[in-house]
DNA sequence: TTAATAACAGACCATTTTGGTCTGCGATTA
DNA sequence: TAATCGCAGACCAAAATGGTCTGTTATTAA
């Protein structure tokens, strides 16, 4: 529930490498999908969509491979989610174009959900992937610990 | 990707016709699968998971039904996500405790996904049902228009 | 007391989504 | 021109989800 997808994974942790190359260094599947035990098959199709979506620069030759096409602050979590899986949505819905959606006409969920939705995309949207790769290890454990919008939850 | 499922959705569609109805006004299931035209098996299982959780009270009996247990301000979100589907967890991995993860010795992007996590968990836990049910509509149909936190997206 | 009502419980199947594999093609360069 | 590497899409397997079916238990009104 509410989950990534493992492709998601898959990209984060090829970029997270990618990152940590020296400035337009070229690396190819085969690395990557050995530092971190993925099949190489799928962390390809993953790598080529980031590609067609503009966030790597491919090298199509011999010694070529992947490279960041841009610095990783000018990357979001958001874009890298929508390059991989098509387009985040909470809604099982999705885009309210959904004629089979039983509860249409008198659905009572659908603009609190979208107010929800819209401030989870904020906030991948508002995470570069600069700073989602020197994120501090969690202390504790806990994910309360981490967590960094103001006030307090109300529950519980 | 990142979707809620339909039981929670149904979940959501009954709460809020709960709250709807006048203080300890019980009702029962067929009325709420009629009205938004929901497979009573499947609200049943749904309804019955809420009130084993104690945000519905059942009254087993005739002329029984449900009814809320609590006010609708003292139940999150984040409480109707988790009776339903048993817990939030972005990371494919979830709980940490994932043997088969392949990735965990390396796994750069855990503690980072952590946090995304935790900041979704908090604006669930800090919604409530009453907060939830009163939303206003959505004006112009985007998403970006009912973001209420604070800044701007950086990106695009 | 008993029959009707409505929740409880869990096995079960169908559909969809996701993860992963296989096969072959296209671009580049040593 | 052959080796290396990405590109592309069909395809299959596994898992998650949605939904169905069968039967049981609690309560109450007749």
């Amino acid at each position: 529930m509410l989950k990534l997808t493992k492709k998601v994974d898959y990209a984060l942790l090829a970029l997270s490498f990618l990152s940590q190359q020296e400035e337009g260094q070229v690396v190819n599947i085969r690395e990557i999908s050995e530092a971190y035990q993925i099949p190489t098959e799928i962390l390809a199709k993953v790598l080529q969509r980031l590609s067609k979506k503009g966030i790597l620069q491919s090298h199509h030759a011999p010694k070529g491979g992947y490279s960041l096409k841009k610095p990783a602050k000018n990357v979001s979590i958001l874009d890298v989610i929508n390059a991989i899986d098509g387009s985040v949505g909470i809604l099982s819905c999705s885009d309210g174009h959904d004629k089979t959606c039983q509860q249409i006409d008198n659905c009572d969920i659908r603009s609190p959900l979208e107010r929800i939705q819209g401030k989870i995309m904020w906030l991948l949207e508002d995470m570069s992937l600069e700073e989602f790769i020197h994120s501090e290890p969690t202390t504790g454990g806990v994910l309360h610990g981490s967590i960094n919008l103001p006030g307090q939850p109300r529950y519980h």
